[in-house]
DNA sequence: GCTTGACCTCAACTTAAGTTTAGGTAGCAG
DNA sequence: CTGCTACCTAAACTTAAGTTGAGGTCAAGC
Protein backbone atom coordinates (compact mmCIF):
# COMPACT_ATOMS: atom_id res chain seq x y z
CA UNK A 1 0.00 0.00 0.00
CA UNK A 2 1.23 3.40 -0.86
CA UNK A 3 1.26 6.03 2.02
CA UNK A 4 -0.72 8.99 1.70
CA UNK A 5 0.62 11.94 2.21
CA UNK A 6 -1.82 14.61 3.73
CA UNK A 7 -0.76 18.47 3.74
CA UNK A 8 -0.52 20.71 6.22
CA UNK A 9 -3.58 22.48 5.35
CA UNK A 10 -6.83 20.53 4.29
CA UNK A 11 -10.22 21.73 2.58
CA UNK A 12 -13.80 21.15 4.66
CA UNK A 13 -14.15 18.75 2.13
CA UNK A 14 -11.14 16.63 2.54
CA UNK A 15 -11.50 16.96 6.55
CA UNK A 16 -15.39 15.40 6.17
CA UNK A 17 -13.81 12.65 3.84
CA UNK A 18 -11.47 11.81 6.21
CA UNK A 19 -13.56 11.81 9.44
CA UNK A 20 -17.21 10.61 8.09
CA UNK A 21 -18.43 13.72 9.30
CA UNK A 22 -20.73 15.63 6.98
CA UNK A 23 -19.48 18.84 5.54
CA UNK A 24 -23.09 20.65 7.25
CA UNK A 25 -21.78 19.26 10.59
CA UNK A 26 -18.07 20.20 10.51
CA UNK A 27 -19.24 24.08 10.08
CA UNK A 28 -21.82 23.43 12.42
CA UNK A 29 -18.98 22.62 15.35
CA UNK A 30 -17.36 25.42 13.65
CA UNK A 31 -19.85 27.54 14.50
CA UNK A 32 -20.20 26.34 18.19
CA UNK A 33 -16.49 26.52 18.13
CA UNK A 34 -15.41 22.73 18.66
CA UNK A 35 -12.72 23.69 15.51
CA UNK A 36 -11.19 26.52 14.05
CA UNK A 37 -10.16 27.13 10.47
CA UNK A 38 -8.06 29.59 8.30
CA UNK A 39 -9.28 31.06 4.88
CA UNK A 40 -7.77 31.18 1.79
CA UNK A 41 -8.32 33.96 -0.70
CA UNK A 42 -11.33 32.75 -1.94
CA UNK A 43 -12.74 32.41 1.38
CA UNK A 44 -12.76 29.30 1.48
CA UNK A 45 -11.83 27.32 5.22
CA UNK A 46 -8.43 25.51 5.87
CA UNK A 47 -7.89 23.33 8.39
CA UNK A 48 -4.45 22.22 10.45
CA UNK A 49 -4.22 18.70 9.65
CA UNK A 50 -4.52 17.90 13.18
CA UNK A 51 -7.98 19.00 13.16
CA UNK A 52 -8.76 15.48 12.18
CA UNK A 53 -7.23 14.63 15.50
CA UNK A 54 -9.71 16.37 17.54
CA UNK A 55 -12.62 15.65 15.01
CA UNK A 56 -11.89 12.31 15.91
CA UNK A 57 -11.57 13.06 19.41
CA UNK A 58 -14.90 14.61 19.46
CA UNK A 59 -16.84 11.89 17.96
CA UNK A 60 -15.31 9.50 20.35
CA UNK A 61 -16.69 11.38 23.51
CA UNK A 62 -19.92 11.58 21.48
CA UNK A 63 -19.66 8.14 21.67
CA UNK A 64 -19.63 8.06 25.56
CA UNK A 65 -22.48 9.97 26.26
CA UNK A 66 -21.16 13.62 26.25
CA UNK A 67 -22.84 16.32 24.94
CA UNK A 68 -21.09 19.19 22.23
CA UNK A 69 -21.22 21.39 25.10
CA UNK A 70 -19.38 18.96 26.89
CA UNK A 71 -16.67 18.07 24.97
CA UNK A 72 -16.37 22.23 23.86
CA UNK A 73 -15.85 22.63 27.35
CA UNK A 74 -13.57 19.38 27.76
CA UNK A 75 -11.46 21.15 24.89
CA UNK A 76 -11.37 24.17 26.04
CA UNK A 77 -9.85 22.72 29.32
CA UNK A 78 -6.93 21.73 27.19
CA UNK A 79 -3.44 23.43 27.40
CA UNK A 80 -3.54 24.14 23.66
CA UNK A 81 -6.56 24.05 21.70
CA UNK A 82 -5.32 23.30 18.63
CA UNK A 83 -2.44 20.59 19.22
CA UNK A 84 -3.96 17.63 21.25
CA UNK A 85 -1.03 16.06 23.22
CA UNK A 86 -0.20 12.58 24.23
CA UNK A 87 -0.92 13.55 27.82
CA UNK A 88 -3.93 15.49 27.06
CA UNK A 89 -5.29 12.23 25.93
CA UNK A 90 -4.83 10.34 28.52
CA UNK A 91 -6.47 13.10 30.24
CA UNK A 92 -9.35 12.74 28.55
CA UNK A 93 -9.57 9.46 28.12
CA UNK A 94 -9.66 8.93 31.42
CA UNK A 95 -12.37 11.14 32.05
CA UNK A 96 -14.45 9.60 29.57
CA UNK A 97 -13.73 5.95 31.17
CA UNK A 98 -14.95 6.58 34.50
CA UNK A 99 -18.33 8.25 32.46
CA UNK A 100 -18.07 5.16 30.68
CA UNK A 101 -17.91 2.53 33.74
CA UNK A 102 -20.61 5.52 35.44
CA UNK A 103 -22.90 4.78 32.52
CA UNK A 104 -22.29 0.85 32.75
CA UNK A 105 -23.25 0.44 36.04
CA UNK A 106 -26.05 1.90 35.66
CA UNK A 107 -27.14 -0.26 32.93
CA UNK A 108 -26.10 -3.60 35.00
CA UNK A 109 -28.58 -2.30 37.60
CA UNK A 110 -31.37 -1.83 35.54
CA UNK A 111 -30.68 -5.09 34.26
CA UNK A 112 -30.16 -6.90 37.26
CA UNK A 113 -33.51 -5.53 38.83
CA UNK A 114 -35.49 -6.27 35.72
CA UNK A 115 -33.83 -10.05 36.12
CA UNK A 116 -35.37 -10.05 39.25
CA UNK A 117 -38.58 -8.24 38.92
CA UNK A 118 -39.67 -10.52 36.17
CA UNK A 119 -39.10 -13.83 38.16
CA UNK A 120 -40.98 -12.24 41.07
CA UNK A 121 -43.64 -10.99 39.11
CA UNK A 122 -43.67 -7.86 41.49
CA UNK A 123 -44.97 -5.61 38.18
CA UNK A 124 -48.01 -5.39 41.07
CA UNK A 125 -45.80 -2.15 42.30
CA UNK A 126 -46.16 -3.16 45.88
CA UNK A 127 -42.28 -3.84 47.17
CA UNK A 128 -40.96 -3.20 43.27
CA UNK A 129 -37.28 -1.61 43.01
CA UNK A 130 -38.00 -1.77 39.50
CA UNK A 131 -41.02 0.12 38.99
CA UNK A 132 -40.34 2.47 42.12
CA UNK A 133 -36.60 3.13 42.04
CA UNK A 134 -35.77 6.08 43.24
CA UNK A 135 -38.16 6.51 46.47
CA UNK A 136 -38.03 4.60 49.86
CA UNK A 137 -41.96 4.47 51.03
CA UNK A 138 -43.19 7.28 51.49
CA UNK A 139 -40.28 9.46 50.32
CA UNK A 140 -40.51 12.84 47.97
CA UNK A 141 -38.68 13.05 44.58
CA UNK A 142 -38.88 11.64 40.84
CA UNK A 143 -40.17 7.77 39.88
CA UNK A 144 -43.37 6.37 40.58
CA UNK A 145 -44.93 6.09 44.06
CA UNK A 146 -45.93 2.98 46.02
CA UNK A 147 -49.49 2.53 46.21
CA UNK A 148 -51.55 -0.09 47.50
CA UNK A 149 -54.01 -1.35 44.67
CA UNK B 1 -48.84 2.10 58.16
CA UNK B 2 -52.24 2.60 56.90
CA UNK B 3 -53.05 1.29 53.72
CA UNK B 4 -54.00 3.70 50.79
CA UNK B 5 -56.93 2.63 48.79
CA UNK B 6 -56.77 3.45 45.37
CA UNK B 7 -60.46 4.19 43.50
CA UNK B 8 -60.84 2.28 40.78
CA UNK B 9 -61.00 5.68 38.23
CA UNK B 10 -58.35 8.61 39.22
CA UNK B 11 -57.57 11.89 37.53
CA UNK B 12 -54.95 13.10 35.67
CA UNK B 13 -53.27 15.08 39.31
CA UNK B 14 -53.04 11.73 41.23
CA UNK B 15 -51.81 10.20 38.26
CA UNK B 16 -48.86 12.33 38.08
CA UNK B 17 -48.54 12.61 41.78
CA UNK B 18 -48.16 8.29 41.87
CA UNK B 19 -45.94 8.46 38.95
CA UNK B 20 -43.92 11.09 39.05
CA UNK B 21 -45.04 12.14 35.79
CA UNK B 22 -46.03 15.60 35.21
CA UNK B 23 -49.55 16.56 34.38
CA UNK B 24 -48.45 17.92 30.87
CA UNK B 25 -46.54 14.49 29.88
CA UNK B 26 -49.69 13.00 30.65
CA UNK B 27 -51.26 14.98 28.48
CA UNK B 28 -48.89 14.35 26.24
CA UNK B 29 -48.63 10.82 26.84
CA UNK B 30 -52.22 10.39 25.73
CA UNK B 31 -52.30 12.52 22.78
CA UNK B 32 -49.57 10.20 21.16
CA UNK B 33 -51.40 7.35 21.98
CA UNK B 34 -49.56 5.17 24.98
CA UNK B 35 -52.07 5.91 27.97
CA UNK B 36 -56.55 6.35 27.35
CA UNK B 37 -59.00 7.88 29.35
CA UNK B 38 -62.24 8.60 29.70
CA UNK B 39 -64.15 11.42 30.91
CA UNK B 40 -66.46 12.82 33.35
CA UNK B 41 -69.66 15.39 33.33
CA UNK B 42 -66.84 18.06 33.35
CA UNK B 43 -64.64 16.73 30.98
CA UNK B 44 -61.65 15.95 33.20
CA UNK B 45 -59.86 12.97 32.24
CA UNK B 46 -60.11 9.87 34.67
CA UNK B 47 -57.70 7.32 34.15
CA UNK B 48 -58.45 3.47 35.28
CA UNK B 49 -56.33 2.70 37.88
CA UNK B 50 -53.81 0.22 36.46
CA UNK B 51 -52.74 2.97 34.00
CA UNK B 52 -50.61 3.62 36.84
CA UNK B 53 -48.78 0.72 35.68
CA UNK B 54 -48.44 1.11 32.14
CA UNK B 55 -46.93 4.53 33.21
CA UNK B 56 -44.29 2.91 35.23
CA UNK B 57 -43.57 0.71 32.48
CA UNK B 58 -43.00 3.40 29.98
CA UNK B 59 -40.73 5.33 32.50
CA UNK B 60 -38.74 1.95 32.92
CA UNK B 61 -38.70 1.37 29.25
CA UNK B 62 -37.37 4.74 28.65
CA UNK B 63 -35.04 4.44 31.24
CA UNK B 64 -33.53 1.46 29.26
CA UNK B 65 -33.25 4.01 26.14
CA UNK B 66 -36.32 3.11 24.07
CA UNK B 67 -38.46 6.20 22.17
CA UNK B 68 -41.75 6.95 22.98
CA UNK B 69 -42.51 5.26 19.17
CA UNK B 70 -40.63 2.35 20.52
CA UNK B 71 -42.83 1.96 23.51
CA UNK B 72 -46.04 2.59 21.67
CA UNK B 73 -45.52 -0.05 19.26
CA UNK B 74 -44.10 -2.49 22.13
CA UNK B 75 -46.98 -1.45 23.88
CA UNK B 76 -49.34 -1.99 20.64
CA UNK B 77 -48.29 -5.80 20.55
CA UNK B 78 -49.98 -6.84 23.48
CA UNK B 79 -52.98 -8.44 23.69
CA UNK B 80 -54.82 -6.38 25.98
CA UNK B 81 -53.54 -2.46 26.12
CA UNK B 82 -55.02 -1.96 30.05
CA UNK B 83 -54.92 -4.74 31.58
CA UNK B 84 -51.06 -5.58 31.40
CA UNK B 85 -50.52 -9.51 32.75
CA UNK B 86 -47.71 -11.05 34.23
CA UNK B 87 -47.19 -12.61 30.87
CA UNK B 88 -47.17 -9.18 29.00
CA UNK B 89 -44.54 -8.05 31.65
CA UNK B 90 -42.48 -11.04 31.32
CA UNK B 91 -42.19 -10.88 27.50
CA UNK B 92 -41.30 -6.97 27.75
CA UNK B 93 -39.32 -7.34 30.10
CA UNK B 94 -37.19 -10.12 28.06
CA UNK B 95 -36.41 -7.77 25.45
CA UNK B 96 -35.99 -4.85 26.90
CA UNK B 97 -33.15 -6.76 28.89
CA UNK B 98 -31.39 -7.62 25.60
CA UNK B 99 -31.39 -4.66 25.02
CA UNK B 100 -30.15 -3.44 27.92
CA UNK B 101 -27.91 -6.02 26.84
CA UNK B 102 -26.59 -4.85 23.82
CA UNK B 103 -26.25 -1.22 25.69
CA UNK B 104 -24.02 -2.80 28.14
CA UNK B 105 -21.60 -4.51 25.67
CA UNK B 106 -21.12 -1.44 23.32
CA UNK B 107 -19.99 0.76 25.83
CA UNK B 108 -17.92 -1.94 27.39
CA UNK B 109 -16.20 -2.66 24.25
CA UNK B 110 -15.98 1.52 24.03
CA UNK B 111 -14.47 1.77 27.34
CA UNK B 112 -11.97 -1.40 26.75
CA UNK B 113 -10.84 0.31 23.21
CA UNK B 114 -10.05 3.50 25.14
CA UNK B 115 -7.92 1.39 27.83
CA UNK B 116 -5.65 0.09 24.96
CA UNK B 117 -5.86 3.63 23.33
CA UNK B 118 -4.39 5.24 26.13
CA UNK B 119 -1.84 3.39 27.45
CA UNK B 120 -0.53 2.59 23.52
CA UNK B 121 -0.77 6.17 22.47
CA UNK B 122 -2.34 5.30 19.11
CA UNK B 123 -3.85 8.61 19.20
CA UNK B 124 -1.57 8.95 16.07
CA UNK B 125 -4.45 7.59 14.07
CA UNK B 126 -2.60 5.05 12.51
CA UNK B 127 -3.69 1.72 13.91
CA UNK B 128 -6.16 3.15 16.31
CA UNK B 129 -9.32 1.05 16.83
CA UNK B 130 -10.59 3.62 18.75
CA UNK B 131 -10.71 6.53 16.65
CA UNK B 132 -11.46 4.07 13.55
CA UNK B 133 -13.83 1.68 15.16
CA UNK B 134 -15.82 1.53 12.15
CA UNK B 135 -13.32 0.99 9.20
CA UNK B 136 -11.06 -1.35 7.98
CA UNK B 137 -8.45 0.37 5.93
CA UNK B 138 -9.63 1.57 3.09
CA UNK B 139 -13.18 0.00 3.61
CA UNK B 140 -16.10 2.94 3.46
CA UNK B 141 -19.00 4.09 5.77
CA UNK B 142 -19.01 6.48 8.78
CA UNK B 143 -16.35 7.10 11.30
CA UNK B 144 -12.80 8.63 10.78
CA UNK B 145 -10.17 7.37 8.14
CA UNK B 146 -7.25 6.01 8.25
CA UNK B 147 -4.35 8.42 7.12
CA UNK B 148 -0.82 8.89 7.06
CA UNK B 149 -0.03 11.85 8.82
C1' DG C 1 -17.32 31.25 -22.83
C1' DC C 2 -19.86 27.94 -20.50
C1' DT C 3 -20.40 24.38 -17.30
C1' DT C 4 -19.15 21.84 -13.35
C1' DG C 5 -17.67 21.09 -8.71
C1' DA C 6 -16.30 22.66 -4.43
C1' DC C 7 -16.96 26.01 -1.65
C1' DC C 8 -19.43 30.19 0.78
C1' DT C 9 -23.53 32.41 3.90
C1' DC C 10 -27.80 32.77 6.07
C1' DA C 11 -32.13 31.23 7.32
C1' DA C 12 -35.44 27.90 7.89
C1' DC C 13 -36.53 23.24 8.85
C1' DT C 14 -36.31 18.60 11.52
C1' DT C 15 -37.11 15.28 15.59
C1' DA C 16 -37.96 14.08 20.42
C1' DA C 17 -40.02 14.77 24.47
C1' DG C 18 -41.96 17.56 26.58
C1' DT C 19 -42.99 22.65 28.84
C1' DT C 20 -45.12 27.04 28.86
C1' DT C 21 -48.62 30.27 28.10
C1' DA C 22 -53.03 32.05 27.40
C1' DG C 23 -57.64 31.79 27.95
C1' DG C 24 -61.72 29.22 29.72
C1' DT C 25 -64.81 25.91 32.80
C1' DA C 26 -66.55 23.53 37.03
C1' DG C 27 -67.19 22.84 41.78
C1' DC C 28 -66.39 23.88 46.54
C1' DA C 29 -65.48 27.08 50.77
C1' DG C 30 -66.50 31.07 53.13
C1' DC D 1 -71.05 36.21 45.36
C1' DT D 2 -66.02 35.68 45.36
C1' DG D 3 -62.06 33.25 45.23
C1' DC D 4 -59.50 29.06 44.91
C1' DT D 5 -58.10 24.83 42.90
C1' DA D 6 -58.14 21.36 39.66
C1' DC D 7 -58.98 20.75 35.39
C1' DC D 8 -59.63 21.72 30.08
C1' DT D 9 -57.70 23.11 25.02
C1' DA D 10 -54.71 24.88 21.54
C1' DA D 11 -50.73 26.79 20.11
C1' DA D 12 -46.23 28.26 20.65
C1' DC D 13 -41.84 27.55 22.64
C1' DT D 14 -37.51 24.75 24.08
C1' DT D 15 -32.98 22.02 23.31
C1' DA D 16 -29.67 19.26 20.69
C1' DA D 17 -27.45 18.25 16.80
C1' DG D 18 -27.55 18.83 12.87
C1' DT D 19 -29.81 19.07 7.63
C1' DT D 20 -31.75 21.42 3.78
C1' DG D 21 -32.39 25.04 0.63
C1' DA D 22 -31.69 29.28 -1.76
C1' DG D 23 -28.70 32.17 -3.78
C1' DG D 24 -23.83 33.46 -4.77
C1' DT D 25 -18.47 33.03 -5.76
C1' DC D 26 -14.48 31.05 -7.87
C1' DA D 27 -11.18 28.16 -10.52
C1' DA D 28 -10.67 24.48 -13.77
C1' DG D 29 -11.72 21.93 -17.95
C1' DC D 30 -13.56 21.59 -22.55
Amino acid sequence: MQKKIIPEWISVGMLSERTGVSVSALHFYERKGLIKSHRNASNHRLYPKHVIRIVSLILVAQRTGFSLEDILSELAGLPNRTRVTLEDWEQLGSRWQSELDKKITQLTELRDMMTDCIGCGCLSLERCRLLNPYDELGEKGAGPRLMTE
